[in-house]
DNA sequence: TCAAGTACCGACAAAAATGTAAGCCACCCA
DNA sequence: TGGGTGGCTTACATTTTTGTCGGTACTTGA
């Protein structure tokens, strides 16, 4: 960090939130509806526990996310999108259209990938 | 793959493209001009060979850049961006913005990340 | 009393991504 | 004959990310 680069386009961070494994599925599955942990755990069934709450942390203390408990009994805990998840959301659409665009061009073509990354229908 | 999800968005196949530790500033370095093996080895510092005929070889597969040999001694090879890479890269402007736009929110907040991801000035 | 549901936490292990260092081959120049 | 450049390749090590599995605390219902 000893020179600041000219290059500051911003990409980095917004990379970095997105780039969790689940975490452009979770951003949309409480995009379309706040939902509870058990709920999403439902939605999005290949994921684990560990993984799910992980995510979603990170996703809250990267201010994408909302996280608020209901003291109610049972427990309730929602999460929901922020203003600034929606926004991020709204920058994706371009990016997705891409890669809808083009899908077949790079989907399936190297074998060895698409295991770790991109679990499946995004 | 036994059901095909509804929620198929495109991001998937667009967010594997890019998520490499130094995809985008390749493409954008390639985006700016065509550059050189070692063009590129200079213009980011830190990557190691390995690392970048990787990445360079991994976005070619994925025909966002172009590779040319030139039978010429010394011999040269030429990186490119590709149409499909430029419409990528026009896809990505609006997530640069965002990122920058809000840049602090994200960045610096957590200390044990931004060393494997985002190398610098993105 | 036992099972089940909700929302987690944490140790450990596997897998994936990235880094390090060395070598290769063809050529040029001295 | 030896060193330097260009564009790689390969083996191996390290770091980062993701997964597995078990446990917690509380409460309701059978």
């Amino acid at each position: 960090m000893g020179k600041k680069q000219p290059d500051s386009c911003g990409l980095g961070p917004a990379l970095e939130v997105i780039s969790g494994k689940w975490k452009a599925l979770l951003l949309w599955q409480v995009h379309k509806a706040p939902a509870r942990f058990g709920e999403l755990k439902r939605l999005v069934p290949d994921i684990s526990e560990k993984m799910l709450i992980q995510q979603l942390r990170e996703m809250e203390a990267d201010g994408i996310v909302h996280r608020e408990v209901f003291p109610e009994v049972p427990p309730r805990v929602e999460y929901s999108i922020t203003e600034f998840g929606i926004e991020l959301d709204n920058a994706l659409i371009p990016l997705a259209r891409w890669g809808k665009q083009h899908a077949g061009r790079t989907d399936g073509q190297r074998p060895g990938k698409a295991s770790a990354l991109a679990p499946r229908g995004l």
